[in-house]
DNA sequence: TGACTATTGTAGATCGATCTACATTTTTCA
DNA sequence: TGAAAAATGTAGATCGATCTACAATAGTCA
C-alpha cells in the first residue's frame, strides 16, 4: 500500500470486494454483476492500478512474442521490425524487442533473455550463431528464423530466394553487356551458418557459369557495413583491371561502393554499374537511384509474425516461407562502355 | 517436470539438494560449499535450466531498463538506441525495447507496457504525449525523456540545445549571403508538447531577426518523413519566388527536400542550399554530402542510460543534460547565386 | 572435553496475480 | 410454494523464484 505500486488487494479493499472479484473484472470472466464491475473499475481508475505482468506470468501465458535483432543499424532490420509490428497489431499478442550485440557462434544472448521472460515465441535475425544451437533452442520454444537458409525440423524460416535474386542481378548486368562482374559478398559467417550471403554468392557463381562467364568469376568478401564495403571496393579498384559492374550483397554495402567509386572519380553507371540487394528506403532516392533486388523485408516480418502465432496455437511441424525477389531497375546500371 | 520448462525444484531434485541451495548458487550467496556448487551447476547444465524472470520479479528488482521508441524508422532513433545499449553494456542493467505506434496525446502505450513489466526505469522518445502525462508517469517510475524541452520536476531530460543549433544553421547560410532562407519545420505536435522542432523553429525566427532578416522569415510545417517533406518542398517550389536556402528540421526531411529539388531540376548548392539536422549516417555520403547540425544522438542515448541508472540508485531530484550542437559543413551549402 | 564459532544446509513464508471449488443469493417455472 | 437452475461472490491453493530464520555439522581453542 502507501507509496508503492498498488496491487489487486488494494483495489479489492478500495472497492470493498474480494481479490477474486477484481481478477474477474480484469479478465472479463463470467460472474460479474454490472454494479460490481462499476465499483471495481472505479477503484482501478482511482488507484491507477495496472496488473503486474510478472505475477500474471506465474499462472498464465504472457501473450508476448519476442523479437531478437542485432543492434538496430541497417534499414533492413527496421523493415522487418515494422512488419512484425504490423503482423501482430490486430491480434492479442504484444511484441518485445531484445537487441543484442554479443552474439557468438555458440549462443545468442538476446534469445536467451527472451526465453527468461517467457515470451511465447521468438522471431530472430541471428546471423552468427550456429544452426545446431538455433535448432535446440527451437525445441523448447516456437522460433521463427528470418533470413537464414539452414534447414530445420524445429524452427520456421522466412527467407528470400537469394539464389534467384542473385541470378536476377547477374542476368540484368549480363544483358547490358557486362562480363567483368565482381560480386562483393558479405558472406563472413563462420561454420554452422547458411547465411543469405552464402546463397547469394552461390547464386552468383551459378548464374555466371550458366551465362558462360566462368572466366570472369570474381568474388570479394567483406563485412556488410557501408565503411567496410567502401574499403573493400577501394582496394578492388586499386588493383589493376577493375570490373565494369559490381553486384553487392546489400544496399548498405552498395552505398559504400558508391562512396568508393565517387572517391576514385569513377562515374555510375558510365564507368561502373552497381546493383545492390534489399531495396531499402534510400535506394529509391534520386541521389542514389540504385538498381537493387527487392526482398520485401516488411512482408517478411509480417509473415514471421503470422507463422509465430500459428505455431503457438496449433501447428506442430516447422514451415518455410520463401519470399520471391524482384529486380528493381534504376539508374545505377547501364550498358557496358565499349572501348 | 517432463516436457515443460525445468524449474528450480527440478534442479534441486537432480542435484539432491534443497531449492534454497540451488537459489544460493544462482545468486552467488553465502553458504555454499564447493562440492555443492559443483553438483548444482552440473544439474543446471544437464537440464538446461534458466531461472524465470517472472518468478524472480515477484521478489526482487528486475535489473532492467525499458526503452520506448516510436517504430524504428529513422536513423536518429537507431543512434539513440545504440547509445543506450552502450551505456548499459558494462553495468548490471539489461535493456528492453518496447516499440509503439499508437501514442496519443493522452497516453503512451509503450511506456505503460514497460511499467507492467516492472522495469526499474524508462527511457523514452515520445514526441506526441502531453507533458503532464509524462510528469505523472515519472512520479511512479524513474523516467528519462529524450528530445523534449518540457520542464519537469519529476523526469530527467536529455535534450539538444535546439535553439543554438538552429542559430548555427541560419548564421551559416546568412554568412554565405543567403537571405531568403525558408525553414521546413516538423513541429506538428499538439498542445502540451514542447518538441525539439518547436524550439528549432523559435531559434530560426530569433536568429533571422537578430541578423536583420525579419522580412525573409518563412516557415513551412510538415511531417518529418522523407515523403512528406518532399511533398512540402515541391509545393514550396511550385509557388513563385522560391527561397535560395532551406533549413530543414531533420536530415530525413532534408533528404526529401533534395529529392524534390532534384525532381524540379534544381541543383544543390548552385540553385538552392540545404541544411539538415541530426548528422545521420547518410548525411556524410558523397552522394548527399549534406551540411547539417550534429546533435550526437549516440551520446544522448549513452547519457540517458547513465541518468536512468543514477536515478534508480541514489539521485532524488530531476536533472537536465543538454547536448551542444555543432555545424557540420559539407557540400549542400554554398554562396548564394548572384543575379 | 566442552563451549563457542563458523560453515553448510533446509523449511517455509512470501511476492501478486489466476482460477477451481464452493457457498450464497436470486431467478425461473412446474 | 418450493425445487431446480442460474447468477454472483469468496476462500484458498497455486505458479517459481527469493530470503529469513533456524537446524545440523564441522572446526577452534581454552
Amino acid at each position: 500500500m502507501s507509496s508503492s505500486r498498488p496491487t489487486i488487494s488494494d483495489v479489492a479493499a478500495a472497492a470493498g470486494v474480494s481479490r477474486a472479484a477484481v481478477s474477474k473484472v480484469l479478465r472479463d470472466a463470467y460472474g460479474v454483476s454490472p454494479q460490481m464491475r462499476e465499483r471495481v473499475e472505479q477503484a482501478i481508475a482511482e488507484l491507477g492500478y495496472r496488473p503486474r505482468e510478472a505475477a500474471r506470468a506465474m499462472r498464465t501465458a504472457t501473450r508476448t512474442i519476442g523479437v531478437a535483432v542485432p543492434l538496430l543499424r541497417g534499414q533492413f532490420f527496421a523493415d522487418i521490425l515494422d512488419g512484425v509490428y504490423e503482423g501482430l497489431d490486430t491480434g492479442p499478442y504484444r511484441m518485445l524487442v531484445s537487441p543484442f550485440d554479443h552474439e557468438t557462434s555458440e549462443r545468442n544472448p538476446g534469445m536467451e533473455s527472451l526465453w527468461d521472460r517467457e515470451v511465447e515465441a521468438v522471431i530472430v535475425v541471428s546471423p552468427k550463431v550456429r544452426a545446431s544451437w538455433l535448432d535446440s533452442f527451437a525445441q523448447r520454444l516456437p522460433t521463427v528464423v528470418v533470413a537464414r537458409h539452414d534447414a530445420s525440423d524445429h524452427y520456421d524460416r522466412v527467407v528470400n530466394d537469394d539464389r534467384a535474386g542473385a541470378a536476377l542481378a547477374v542476368e540484368h548486368l549480363a544483358a547490358l553487356g557486362h562480363r567483368r562482374i565482381t560480386h562483393l559478398s558479405h558472406n563472413v559467417s563462420g561454420p554452422g551458418v547458411l547465411s543469405p550471403h552464402a546463397v547469394r554468392e552461390a547464386g552468383y557463381r551459378e548464374a555466371m557459369r550458366r551465362l558462360g562467364l566462368d572466366a570472369y568469376l570474381s568474388v570479394v568478401t567483406c563485412g556488410g557495413s557501408e565503411a567496410e564495403t567502401c574499403r573493400a571496393t577501394a582496394a578492388l579498384l586499386d588493383r589493376g583491371d577493375p570490373p565494369t559492374a559490381l553486384f553487392v550483397g546489400s544496399d548498405q554495402g552498395a552505398f559504400g561502393s558508391l562512396r568508393a567509386l565517387s572517391e576514385h572519380g569513377l562515374r555510375v553507371p558510365d564507368d561502373v554499374s552497381v546493383v545492390g540487394y534489399d531495396d531499402t528506403q534510400f535506394a529509391s532516392h534520386p541521389r542514389f537511384s540504385l538498381t537493387t533486388v527487392a526482398q520485401y523485408g516488411t512482408a517478411m516480418g509480417r509473415v514471421a509474425a503470422e507463422l509465430a502465432v500459428e505455431r503457438i496455437k496449433v501447428r506442430k511441424e516447422a514451415r518455410e516461407w520463401v519470399s520471391q525477389p524482384a529486380l528493381i531497375e534504376r539508374e545505377s546500371t547501364g550498358p557496358v562502355r565499349l572501348l
